[in-house]
DNA sequence: ACACAAAACTAACGTTTGTTAGTTTGATTT
DNA sequence: AAATCAAACTAACAAACGTTAGTTTTGTGT
């Protein structure tokens, strides 16, 4: 059974490399030997280091954009909008945490043309964030705090759940979701 | 006035480029091109790239320990605890912006003892905070959440404030750590 | 058995890397 | 005026970097 492609085995070593060091620091002979071959074999399958970077980069940034959108287009809450994000980044760190770790740390060593395609997407998720957060704070459903501060802890908690989910011994994923959207949520007191 | 050692001019320097692209991707030629020299009169006043970084991570880990263990001298509830240690790392953030941004991500980049001092500092701090959640928890001052989420999302928030505060114009320092401390603890709804 | 394509190999390339050695400059002290 | 010293310089190093070119091996379908 031949599901995976070599391109594709190579940018899943290399993305385990490049959250252990970061891009920069991972060489195209580390992710070579990680592979068992030599550093020129890669290039049979990958245009260059870089093209690694951008395809595990932007493949995850559509990811979380697709995301956005189906959740934009319930119904729901505002409250409920913001539960159903904290889900979709859950979900996206348990299987996507090596990828996750370049977006958020090596996103500025891609290609100009990448850099720039990634920064609007970043910027039109995190703006789709922030209305979300007002329409709360409009309707009465949320404390009338900064939008920034409460944008901002929401996503930087999520965003860096890869450093620590998994180090912690897998804990149930129902069970990080439930506690997760009450500490984001209704705090800790 | 000469105030500021020409050792401690090239480590602010280089602080920055590191916060843009990381340690890794800053070359000793960056460096000395910004402070306007050539590379190799940067050896006349550090030993090697490696002890810039070393010095820049290691003194703001001491920074926080020192801080941890003052707040742990004092007898308040752990509520007040935890305030206390969001105000820190809002104080910290605020002037040593660059410096959070190594020792957020280039920390494995140290030598191998600087890593191993390193790691022990922090897993004490981390400890630290984790016993005051839990004993919030356990005079039920605190929801019962397990406290390794509790610890996590208030601390992965705290540690990325660095990449937010500034970008967004500046807002005062006192404004924020109302807003913080208010969003980390009660939530937001 | 043969042809073909995928995927590995060896060898080398031009650059860039961190760093060393030895020298010159410019200001301050004696 | 001579001596001192911090701090810059030029020149070069060996090693490591990403990548290319050309060749050989390996597996698959005919």
């Amino acid at each position: 059974m031949k599901t995976t492609s070599r391109k594709a085995e190579i940018i899943a070593e290399a993305s385990q490399l490049f959250k252990e060091k970061g891009y920069s620091a991972v060489t195209v002979r580390d992710i070579a030997q990680a592979m068992g071959i030599k550093a020129a074999s890669l290039y049979n399958h990958i245009e260059g280091k870089q093209e690694i970077l951008s395809v595990l980069i932007l493949d995850l940034a559509k990811e979380f954009t697709s995301g956005m959108n189906a959740i934009l287009k319930m119904n729901n809450s505002p409250l409920q909008k913001i539960e159903k994000l904290i889900e979709l980044h859950i979900d996206i760190t348990v299987n996507q945490s090596e990828a996750l770790a370049a977006l958020n740390n090596d996103w500025m060593h891609m290609a100009e043309t990448d850099v720039n395609n990634f920064v609007v997407m970043r910027e039109t998720y995190e703006e789709n964030f922030r209305t979300i957060i007002k329409e709360g704070i409009a309707q009465g459903q949320l404390q009338p705090r900064h939008p920034e501060v409460i944008l901002f802890s929401i996503l930087s908690t999520l965003r860096t759940l890869y450093l620590w989910y998994q180090k912690r011994g897998k804990l149930d994923v129902n069970l990080l979701k439930r506690d997760m959207v009450a500490v984001l949520i209704r705090g800790i007191v």
